[in-house]
RNA sequence: GCUCGGGUGGUGGAAUUGGUAGACACGUUGGACUUAAAAUCCAAUGACCAUAACCGGUCGUACGGGUUCAAGUCCCGUCCCGAGUACCA
């Protein structure tokens, strides 16, 4: 009886789903789900195109096939399901081709995936998917956004809150003491005046600390095509598709706070188990990097011609300008406590006008009361460089001017208020008033306004790693994009700096990557004042500064930074040294060693690197210039998308704010539309539906006209749609909830938490590592908002995570000669004038030989075409008049990703039709290490496919090929079956655990092999052997255990357990080495010591050959390994 | 440039804490069976040298060094390939 692997493959596929063999148990130990432990076995879901699957696709999906048939072998509740990822961007591109609806296209799509999935025999639990279009799916995506909408972030609790409760805190006491993420822009305010607020302005402030928030955000806009592209889509400045002119535009776009996460992001990864790389990849792409951020006040312009770098100011009533500048920009940025006693001191609260940030002489004051000479201080960390000139600066205020200090710690005055504030009352009794109020108040006047020109009062905020080597800068450099650069450009310089920016601007952001090598800039004219030497620092704009790092602003130390000082050496700007010892005429210095000193350094002279962080950052802190800073790379996602088929956003504008609608009215249903291109007034594509307003009294979506004839108010919905990681950023939630149909709750909730609490998180996760970056790191975010909010009790969702590598195609290229319709076979070809063309590999054999005749049918130019063959002989096609297949033409080969473009797709069907499920199934983990990029190579397979036949007929050992297994012991004594079995057990279950298949199907084989020589037919053998084997080959496995009298499927036995006994060696073939060279072996009873060892080796005949009369040197004996003799 | 992987026969790939390099397959060659083909089975298959044949010898895991009784494996340096990322201050 010959393996039908036809019929057999058909017949169990059929019975499997038939009896939901691999439905998940649920959690309640009524349903069977209880008693066993549970294990997540996730792929990540496909987006169902048009294209269909390739072999390279089902690589993950067999591999966690393979785990999880073993781990229910095992006796583990195992969840495998599998759905669709069906929103997204081909559907609607052949939508607007065709008109055919994306929904339609997309149920087609599906349904061919699913057949093409079944065919391989796959254990999902089809009962649980998922398809992210589903409405009853995406009314959950909706409602999660809704969440996001409804939350802050705080920073002292470090989680995610309700926004009630920030709501709560605003009207009681403002927001001076509120630490959350939100915009860097967002004022400062009272509880009373929040309260008087309108709500529209309430509603604008608070969308600055949601979680998802709506903000101006540049887009690739082509006005051409109507829409906004992504990055990759756009060449050389022009879309890709039609070649259209691409500008930046500003749109208002949703966004997500996930850079509130970043910290956790990076952290979370500590105890997750992810490849090194993959972890790289994301810690990348948050980019931590801890320094200072540094304030650089901008030089009033000078009337001096020269205008040169490096020019000290000296006049003090520019001096006493900057001070004020100074003092008004700290009023805007008070720290917590500052702001928190500002709101108890300001207007005469308690009895006497008070002042912040006041300039007195050359320092300014926290506060001071100007009559009563009273001066209230707040102090930040306490550091020895600042007690000094903090005593210096007492001194002089107490004796020269006559005030009174008072100073307080942060801390007292965030926890103890009230003994603060009762201290600052006592003392201002205690003092008299100031006669000479009125006169001290018209000094600081003619010092501080200084008649005559504007002195600006701009600053440069920059973000650098290396704070300690401030006192290197030579230069500042602005990205040409920043705001400030047309402000502060001298008239002399403007010419020159507008041309910069201009001819900058022509350059993408990728090109200005890519061309790294030359260096460009421009000199503004302008001048910042160093923070602590006071020098002037000439202000450049150089398109290395990238606007989207940091502050788009760099305080350029060329003898730090590389690329700095490569700057400085182009323009000539002077290159300042501050290492000690350390040469700097070839290169920067970016070491960071413990033994490098900085020199030329002031206070941080003799210090290393680390030291002068400290001391530096406190310094910066206590000038009011700076603060230690940690900054990330990741930025906010945006998540709106000019699209037709996404979530739509359930929001509505009321008055240009946007409102949620109503959970229970969720979920907000695609609208029809007429066509799925964006609108002639460049409106995305729901612009054009119909009904697309919200009426909130009869809570529906209605058509505008609706909403005037009846009276009845309408609000506009939103018209973007969400992007497509939406829906795959937490759908592995939902399968753990049962369909309606089986109990679940899909309906009522996104996952019930009896279900998320016994499934947790996916144990293993396999799928391709192009989502590191998005899908993955978005997943990852939502779940740690989930577990915030208490909508999930675990904070990353992936355990393990496997990245399978890519399954190349094995290209096939002819040669063709420039300018003639004629084909030269591969190894003749000499010259370089041939150009190569992708051939279907379907006309090409294992040798390479091409299928001339179906090559000259393939396409009409090619019908009439010559060919030289490998022998130098013209092609004639009357000598081979059947199309004789290639013969002597040889195509070359190469490796490629599959695609249709390259004609070397290899279809899974026709392999299935061919070899059947089990082979392809164990041919791709035969391939090579999972996460190993490999070439297919069809012809391979009879390799495995051989190894099942073999396997069959091990099973069908009968005088006719009948089905032949016995109850009779094993074969061989102890070197039979058992034996080889239970090696094999081993061997197998270690590698499953490793995810090492490729290395368990040839232990398998070789298994196969040795019983196949024993002519075993013993059901002690044959029985586990079935089970071993039915994670691979799962069809073939449960032929063969039905064969074997089983009623049950074979997915309900056990897996055979690894037992030492039956394979316990007596003696080892002993390696016998010569120097390290292997000479012979001698088999030697393990028994022996290490002296009966060496003594039997050096008496043994062989020995004395080698040795041919020397002495050995030494004798090396490794018990159980090997035997070296030393000459 | 940086980070992370890699580099082993004609090919895909094995090789545990350093201990017989090339498991298992594909391909190739020869043979058996067959009118023939397919299928199946048997044998050989890293390179080179040697021999009538055996016995055998030398070299071999990208390259150059080193540690060690012993190195594909550990260390130092160099080259190449792949992936990710990028004027990240």
């Amino acid at each position: 009886m010959n393996y039908n692997f036809i019929s057999i493959e058909a017949k169990w596929q059929k019975y499997w789903a038939e009896n939901q063999t691999f439905k998940a148990a649920s959690p309640s130990p009524s349903k069977g789900g209880g008693q066993k432990r549970p294990f997540y076995c996730l792929d990540m879901f496909p987006y169902p195109s048009g294209a269909g699957l390739h072999v390279g696709h089902p690589l993950g999906y067999i591999a966690s096939d393979i785990v999880s048939r073993y781990k229910r072998h095992k006796g583990f509740n195992v969840l495998h399901p599998m759905g669709y990822d069906s929103f997204g961007l081909p559907a609607e591109q052949y939508a607007i081709q065709t008109g055919q609806h994306p929904a339609v296209t997309t149920k087609e799509n599906i349904a061919r995936y699913r057949q093409q999935m079944d065919k391989i025999g796959f254990s999902f639990d089809w009962s649980r998917e998922v398809r992210t279009s589903d409405p009853e799916y995406y009314k959950w995506t909706q409602w999660i956004f809704i969440k996001l909408f409804e939350s802050w972030y705080d920073k002292n609790q470090d989680k995610a809150r309700d926004i009630e409760e920030l709501i709560a805190v605003f009207s009681s006491e403002g927001n001076a003491n509120v630490n959350a993420v939100c915009d860097e822009k967002t004022e400062i305010f009272t509880a009373e005046k929040w309260n008087n607020f309108s709500e529209e302005k309430q509603q604008e402030i608070l969308l600055k600390y949601r979680l998802t928030y709506l903000a101006e955000t540049e887009v690739n806009w082509c006005p051409a095509l109507g829409t906004v592209l992504a990055n990759d889509e756009i060449v050389n400045g022009v879309s890709e598709r039609g070649g259209y002119p691409v500008e930046r535009k500003k749109m208002k776009q949703w966004s997500m706070r996930i850079s509130a996460y970043a910290e956790r992001l990076l952290q979370g990864l500590e105890k997750i188990d992810w490849t090194e790389s993959l972890k790289e990849t994301q810690r990348n792409w948050i980019g931590k990097s801890v320094g200072a951020s540094v304030v650089f006040k901008v030089l009033p312009p000078t009337p001096s011609k020269g205008g040169g770098a490096g020019k000290r100011l000296t006049g003090k009533s520019d001096i006493i300008g900057t001070l004020l500048d100074r003092a008004k920009k700290m009023r805007k940025n008070p720290t917590k406590a500052e702001a928190a006693l500002w709101n108890e001191l300001r207007n005469k609260k308690i009895g006497n006008k008070f002042r912040q940030q006041h300039p007195i002489d050359k320092y300014i004051a926290d506060f001071v009361c100007l009559s009563k000479k009273l001066i209230i201080e707040i102090d930040g960390e306490i550091h020895q460089y600042q007690l000094d000139k903090d005593l210096e600066r007492e001194l002089l205020l107490k004796e020269k001017k006559g005030f009174k200090v008072l100073r307080f710690t942060n801390n007292e005055v965030l926890n103890n208020r009230f003994e603060v504030l009762s201290k600052i009352k006592k003392t201002l009794n205690e003092l008299p008033f100031d006669v000479h109020y009125r006169k001290s108040k018209e000094n600081m006047s003619e010092h501080v306004l200084p008649s005559g020109e504007d002195l600006g009062g701009d600053e440069i905020d920059v973000f650098t790693t290396r704070p300690d080597t401030i006192f290197g800068v030579t230069f500042m450099n602005l990205a040409p994009e920043h705001e400030l650069v047309s402000k502060i450009t001298t008239p002399e310089q403007k010419e020159a700096v507008e041309a910069y920016i201009k001819q900058t601007a022509k350059r993408s952001e990728r090109e200005r990557m890519a061309d790294v090598k030359s260096i460009t800039g421009v000199f503004t004219g302008a001048f910042a004042e160093h923070p602590f030497t006071k020098e002037a620092i000439p202000i450049w704009i150089g398109d290395y500064v990238l606007a989207g790092y940091g502050t788009g602003a760099v305080m350029a130390v060329p003898c730090g930074d590389q690329r700095d000082y490569d700057f400085a050496k182009h323009f000539d700007l002077p290159i300042k040294n501050i290492f000690e010892g350390v040469d700097i005429s070839e290169e920067a210095y970016t070491g960071k060693e413990v033994e490098t000193k900085l020199t030329n350094s002031d206070f941080l002279n003799g210090l290393n690197y680390e030291q002068a962080m400290k001391k530096v950052i406190a310094a910066l802190e206590e000038i009011g210039q700076g603060t230690g800073k940690t900054n990330y790379r990741l930025r906010d996602a945006v998540f709106s998308r000019q699209r037709y088929w996404g979530e739509p956003f359930p929001v509505y504008y009321k008055n240009g704010i946007p409102h949620t609608i109503p959970e229970e009215c969720l979920p907000l249903k695609l609208p029809e539309v007429e066509k799925y291109l964006p609108t002639e007034t460049g409106e995305p594509p729901l612009g054009r539906a119909e009904k697309w307003h919200w009426d909130e009294i009869n809570q529906k979506v209605v058509s505008k006209k609706a909403g005037t004839s009846s009276a009845v108010e309408t609000y506009p919905l939103e018209l973007n749609t969400m992007p497509g990681w939406a829906g795959s950023s937490w759908y592995f939630f939902r399968y753990m909830e049962p369909a309606i149909s089986d109990g679940g709750k899909r309906d009522e909730v996104f996952a019930s938490k009896e279900a998320l609490n016994y499934w947790k998180n996916v144990d293993l996760y396999i799928g391709g590592s192009e989502h590191g970056t998005g899908h993955l790191l978005y997943a990852r975010f939502w779940t740690k908002f989930l577990k915030d909010r208490n909508l999930v009790p675990v904070d990353e969702p992936f355990q393990k995570l496997i990245n399978q590598g890519m399954i190349l195609g094995e290209s096939a290229f002819v040669f063709r000669i420039e300018g003639e319709n004629k084909f030269v076979s591969k190894n003749l070809i000499e010259e370089k004038n041939v150009q190569s063309i992708h051939t279907d590999v379907s006309f090409v054999n294992i040798h390479n030989e091409l299928d001339i005749e179906a090559f000259k049918n393939w396409r009409p130019e090619f019908k009439d075409a010559e060919f030289i063959l490998e022998n130098g002989e013209l092609y004639d096609s009357n000598s081979f008049p059947l199309g004789r297949p290639g013969g002597d033409f040889i195509v070359h080969r190469e490796s490629e990703k599959m695609s249709k473009s390259k004609y070397n797709v290899v279809n899974p069907d026709d392999i299935c039709e061919e070899y059947g499920a089990d082979s392809l199934r164990m041919y791709e983990m035969f391939l090579g290490p999972l996460e190993q990029a490999k070439p297919w190579n069809t012809a391979g397979i009879t390799g495995v496919h051989n190894f099942l036949k073999k396997l069959w007929k091990l099973y069908h050992s009968g005088p006719n090929g009948e089905f032949l297994v016995n109850d009779l012991p094993p074969s061989g004594g102890t070197e039979g079956g058992l034996k080889i079995l239970h090696k094999t057990i081993k061997k197998v279950t270690e590698d499953i655990e490793n995810f090492s298949f490729n290395t368990s199907i040839s232990a398998l084989m070789i298994c196969v092999n040795e019983l196949s020589a024993q002519k075993c037919t013993s059901r002690e053998v044959l029985e586990p052997l079935a089970v071993l084997i039915a994670p691979f080959a799962p069809h073939i496995a449960e032929e063969l255990w039905k064969k074997l009298g089983h009623s049950e499927s074979i997915s309900t036995a056990a897996f055979p357990i690894y037992e030492e006994k039956f394979v316990v060696e007596n003696t080892k073939k002993y390696p016998i080495s010569f120097n390290g060279k292997v000479k012979f072996t001698l088999e030697l009873s393990l028994g022996l010591s290490k002296e009966e060892i060496e003594e039997s080796v050096i008496s043994n005949e062989r020995t004395q050959k080698q040795l041919d009369g020397r002495n050995p040197k030494k004798v090396i004996v490794v018990p159980g390994k090997i035997v070296n003799i030393v000459v």
